[in-house]
DNA sequence: GCCTACATGTAAATAGTTACATGATTGA
DNA sequence: TCAATCATGTAACTATTTACATGTAGGC
């Protein structure tokens, strides 16, 4: 999870540790604060794999930061990282759907396609659960209006949220449909992309490598 | 975090290990899904501790199962566990919150006012933060529509969250204001309470034990 | 001159998952 | 009788935090 926040953000641009974690912690901070104890070993882990690479700016002459850049191997390694899902179900829960959402313009729309679709899946099912509880609560004992409340709200939060990733499928779908017809993408993207959108490999099955 | 949500879902009732494992991954399920291979070791620790204790009904001839009821000890534990804070800052991300929150019905009202100012204060934080995002967006190279959507639907998502911690701060305002007035409680708590509002101690200092 | 933020790191501890193993009970 | 679900557990591993240590650079 950590190596996947590092590895994308990287992809935008070179940067050291410190500006890495400050990133990290603005892209995730809502249910994440990435710590500098996991943030440096996972650099170290990452360069002797030689997935990311110290850089050296003629300007920096001090060695005082480390500044890191992705490798084309670190480049593939994010994407095995992107579409990986681990061994068999592993729901895609909020915290490995929002990391992999930060970096939704790196990928191909089938694959941001199946990952919204996942996670509608697993919202959806919640919601059901959640909804029951609603009953058995009239039925049963629970007089706990506070927690009665609290799903309350989480139902309506998840409900909205269903509906925010209705309206990002159709448009993914909408796009897929498009660059069909048209075999040279032309719809995909809009406005100047300075990034090119995707990515070397075909790398759409689901490669079974870990997270 | 495991613990505590062991012993809270215990006051409720006696449990065994599966039981628990289900009613936690339903109450937490949205972020959490507890797994066996930490909810059986955690069991036997806070057995040998002494906060929960084996428990065999007289219908229960077999060992089959091991159902666990909170000990007077437990009770205390869970006491400390709900109100501490760890050490310093240590934001009120949503897990912990969340985690809290679900138990909010054993706490005193003074313990779930301050919980839920920390929460409202740490939501705004992220608030101000994504808006920002926005700013810099358009002033710089940002053209990541993805990562812009996201951060304006978590915006909605966020402030909405905040003015229903608002109407939860107001009302239990007004409950500790109506308390005061008459010492004899009488506005807290309506409806049939089965089991007893809040707790043995005064326990409102913020005792400096781990989570 | 001092305080704050910048910058990097390590060791120990903590928390939790995965994979495996085992066996009982229940319903079709 | 067979499959699903109930039920408990352990060992190895993975990920991450906390606390500590150290030093630099820039602004007032």
């Amino acid at each position: 999870m950590l190596e996947i926040g590092i590895l994308g953000v990287l992809k935008e641009r070179p940067m050291h540790g410190y500006e890495l974690k400050k990133k990290l912690s603005f892209l995730l901070g809502h249910f994440w604060q990435v710590s500098y104890g996991s943030l440096y070993p996972a650099l170290k882990r990452l360069e002797k794999r030689g997935a990311i690479e110290r850089f050296y700016s003629s300007k920096e002459k001090t060695k005082r930061r480390n500044v890191y850049r992705l490798t084309d191997d670190g480049e593939r390694l994010f994407q095995g990282l992107l579409s990986a899902t681990g061994t068999v179900s592993e729901a895609e829960d909020s915290e490995k759907f929002s990391v992999r959402m930060v970096f939704f313009q790196y990928m191909e729309p089938e694959t941001r396609l199946w990952l919204l679709e996942r996670r509608k899946h697993f919202l959806q099912e919640r919601v059901a659960e959640m909804k029951g509880y609603g009953k058995t609560a009239r039925d049963k004992d629970e007089t706990d209006t506070y927690r009665i409340g609290m799903f309350r709200h989480r139902i309506e939060l998840t409900e909205y949220d269903i509906a925010w990733l209705n309206g990002l499928i159709d448009q993914e779908r909408k796009n897929i449909g498009a660059a069909k017809k048209s075999p040279p993408e032309n719809s995909v993207r809009k406005e100047g992309t300075k990034r090119k959108v995707t990515l070397s490999e075909p790398s759409n099955e689901v490669s079974p490598s870990k997270v």
